[in-house]
DNA sequence: GGTAATTAGTCGCATCTGCAACTATCTTAA
DNA sequence: TTAAGATAGTTGCAGATGCGACTAATTACC
């Protein structure tokens, strides 16, 4: 915890003032890349269940899981704004999932640029098999900590999300989809 | 906060019982997803920093920030680690960062297949000018929380790191290197 | 002392992904 | 009605990156 401190950090009167001539950036110390570390070693982690196992990839696991989650057909669009994908990458995972058939896409009447996405009944047998294991997987990795430092994770994270404007829950998406 | 509730969620005797029977994943709740989206709206907020105003790339800062924080030179091998990135990855960016002149390197005449790395004057200054923006831009990023939380954030992200066995510090590495 | 196993670093290959251009469709407004 | 702009989705392209094979050098062990 207690960190050998160069001179220059041994008494900042806040923590934005430390850049100082001769002050140094601890990368283990550095949030950006803690997150990077933290994000991909938890990817990895992750992969072993969808990847490994059923031969998904992250964004075809981001469309299986928007779709199982919502009960009504949703767009592409719709799934790319959702889990923040480029929908070049969301499109290329459509047709990647449509070809396993694990969904199907209706055309929308009403918008015939569009395409209604759902789980077919081999897709929705995946995700049932699928989301406990990753929930699990989950767990393991909070594993280290208590109940109530979970709570305070997720609550900082929101945060976080929120003064990122990434803040955009699964309520606010259905009224967005449903307008 | 409250989430629209299925029946099968309503009364979980603890989370981990709550995937049952029509259970479902919320994507904004899972915390690998959030990690990963997290993660990435960090690392674009901060290419803005050394990706334009400098045209590095993630790995070359990492290289530049490991060589710029330790006082004497080091292998790739120990960035790789260090840092946890492939060791391709790594010395891509050493080749790039060495074309520009900002590091140089030196055969170790103890063995000689590894080099020493080490920033040139060049490389030295760009480290100097660029490290104090990125910490300005990690606390923008944590703006939104108080100091208590941020200490709580880090906490939280040690003890994460620490259950994922992610947890090198700079102390640790140090030691390694010195053997 | 010599052979096998290990390690540092490089490079080709395959994959992934963001960007931007493109098609088709829809909307707006003159 | 028609033309201009916006939007859904696809695709070619290029850059980035992990993997594994490879070379050269070192260490371990018999």
């Amino acid at each position: 915890m207690a960190k050998a401190m160069s001179s220059e950090q041994a008494a900042p009167i806040r923590e934005e003032a430390a850049a100082k001539k001769g002050a140094r950036l601890d990368l283990f110390k550095f949030v950006p890349f803690r997150l990077n570390r933290l994000a991909s070693e938890v990817s990895n982690a992750l992969a072993v269940e969808y990847g490994e196992r059923y031969g998904l990839d992250i964004p075809s696991w981001r469309v299986l899981a928007t779709l199982g989650f919502r009960k009504d057909a949703c767009s592409a669009q719709y799934v790319a704004e959702c889990t923040r994908t480029h929908k070049s990458t969301i499109s290329r995972a459509v047709t990647a999932l449509m070809k396993r058939q694990f969904i199907e896409r209706v055309e929308n009447e009403d918008d015939r640029r569009e395409f209604r996405l759902r789980l077919t009944r081999k897709g929705r047998a995946l995700y049932e098999e699928l989301f406990p294991r990753l929930l699990q997987r989950e767990q393991e990795i909070l594993a280290g900590l208590s109940t109530q430092e979970r709570r305070d994770f997720a609550m900082l994270l929101s945060k976080l999300e929120a003064s990122l404007g990434l803040l955009q829950t699964s309520e606010e998406a259905d009224a967005k989809e449903a307008y």
